[in-house]
DNA sequence: GATGAATGAGGATTCATTCAT
DNA sequence: AATGAATGAATCCTCATTCAT
């Protein structure tokens, strides 16, 4: 998907591109069937490699999985950064901005929702490697938010993993789901439509006159 | 060889009732490490056996691990067949006993993310036949809400993405979040507040005077 | 095939007669795939037991491949030796008879051809064990022909070789060759047909009026 | 991946040939131990290999068997195609040749053996695939003997096939044959001694005078 | 940078066989 | 005599990785 735009800026001319060949192969196929389900021969075959080859850009298949990550997550890391850098910006940019950016990078959040279901020492060190700057940034902003008092203080991991659940899952998921529901999930009207919902949530759980209603619910 | 109907008749004495015990590793390897992660061998060594035991069992892997998501789902069913059978029966009771059936079978959730996160059409094909029961009788439990009239069409199944996204990725990624925000989300304390918070979030999507707010929002 | 008529003589009633279920099934899986071909397994359940059972009757796989080529090999044994009574009688009658056994027992001739094919220690063993009976009679018999003189000591083994060939070879690839020549070499014509080709050909070799041509040839 | 045509262009120099060497293995193998029997683990070690690496050149244990089968049979297709060229040449020639062939390739003739022995759809499909252009050249091969009149239409399948018995068998089964005979069947001498049984036998069969006794025997 | 060939480790699964019931 | 369950050994094959070219 991504492939399609092997040197999207920069000088860079009729290089092959190789390792950025390889990165977009690996993120969909390690989208679709997990780090243990994709073969590095099947990356480099789809990439129009040898096996070999991909070593030459790669030190391993870990290394890959890792790059794939690093690359799809640090532009969420920009994109927190610059709400935290807005004194009381609107979250609703922010919000939007971030589903553009899964939008467009199919496979990452999908890539992300795996991380965070695999279980295991090994796994959560890489959970914790990746998550944790993005939790961090997200707690950050959303400590800046005015209408936080009506939430208990052992609540706000629970706000913060709503946002989690309804943007990645939303992308990570929209495959199946999608089908189920008999709608495609990634299309723009479609991504508008979850922008939206998101954003209508956000306000009735965060917007001002939220704090009017607190109480009646405990 | 068939394995799908291993004790027909009989109530279950004391025996060990190997088929339970392979059935109860698997749930927990591969909701641990996935389809692809997780190897048969360690499924058997752990249940006691040697690995050609667990072919007289089950007939392959394929069929161990559908009769795990088939075992772990049928309670689903029957919770949601439930809250159908009530008229107008208080939601919060069905999310309630959701989230406590889900606590007791720690890999369920997980079991039922991986499956929603496989692409493919294979994964697809499995995703339909355990969550189209799911999200049908989900989807007839919401249209029994009566504060539904709120919500324009192309939303409903958003609000049904949305309890999915809320329930089952909580205890999903209970491991790596809960050690991300330092909390431990599958302790009672942690699942009692997350069931109020979603039962909140309900109401504030569903509930009574969430109608009187429409409109500000849009 | 065999396997319809199970209680062929004696009093047995309507006992099961397992073992020559068993071995009828047998024959037909080893001579279709070999001994290395057949799984204990495929007999077991084509003769409707568990494998397990099937150690019952027979000791191991070995010993019921065994008792299958037994029980094939001993009437011609006994054709052999008939003919060997008879003082000069004519072949022709015994060419006809093995072929009609051969004819009603349709994996005898394939597992025999089975059995002179494999090489190593193991198999020629084997292969002298029930060959060499049959060898050691057809010797005998082809030694009383009165025509014999035509041929040179060491041509004998090669015109026993070549009765070995004609025979158990028309039955032992009627399936494949069959198939190729578009006839049914089954079919009780084919057989009566190559009967009479077999005892031409015999006669042309060993023959009355052959002996006037011999020279010729040499 | 692909190996079936592991070295595509270059005179072979003085590489071992992997593919070439796990081919004359493989020969020796299958022709004694037929499919079945064989490991590939042990065509690998016998070849000097990992049994991984054979899948660098062939892409499973089927294929390899047919690269063998292959290779064994196109001479015999340029023998007999040779044959058709000469106008009315001697078939004793044609006849030498082939006996030549199959004496210098040891394993060929109990391959094409065990392939005609074995039974199946499967089996089918393949003895067709590499019998059928033998047999077809064959039988145009007989059809141009000139003494050919004497056989009936009917019989002329049975002509073919008593070559093919006389020829193939001998090598066949030249090791359990030539042990119970006290005869080693694959010598200089008894190949000869077999070459020259055959083409009497075929001068018998469709030789000038074998016309004029035509009608005594039927 | 690319590749064909090689490999040790491990993958799922089948096999013949045993044994308690 | 029959069977379900168990097992060690072996099956074919895939995997990630290396290395000489």
């Amino acid at each position: 998907m991504n492939a399609s735009t092997p040197h999207p800026t920069g000088p860079a001319r009729s290089e092959p591109r190789t390792a950025d060949r390889i990165l977009d192969v690996a993120e969909e196929l390690f989208a679709e069937r997990g780090f243990a389900g994709t073969a590095v021969r099947d990356i480099a075959t789809r990439a129009g490699l040898n096996p070999a080859s991909l070593y030459n850009h790669f030190e391993n298949k870990q290394a890959l999985y890792d790059a794939v990550v690093e690359r799809g997550v640090r532009p969420i890391y920009a994109i927190l950064d610059r709400i935290l850098l807005d004194d009381g910006g609107p979250d609703r940019d922010a919000i939007a901005e971030l589903m553009a950016h899964l939008s467009a990078a199919p496979g990452l959040a999908r890539l992300i929702q795996h991380e965070a279901l695999a279980g295991g020492e090994h796994a959560l060190r890489l959970a914790g490697r990746w998550l944790e700057p993005m939790y961090a940034r997200a707690s950050a902003a959303l400590a800046k938010s005015p209408a936080l008092g009506q939430w208990e203080p052992h609540e706000l991991p629970l706000l913060l993993m709503t946002y989690h659940h309804l943007i990645f899952g939303h992308f990570a998921m929209a495959g199946a789901l999608g089908e189920l529901l008999g709608v495609d999930l990634l299309s723009p009207d479609a991504v508008e439509r979850q922008t939206r919902f998101v954003e209508k949530l956000s306000e009735r759980l965060l917007g001002a006159d939220a704090d009017a209603r607190r109480g009646d619910s405990a």
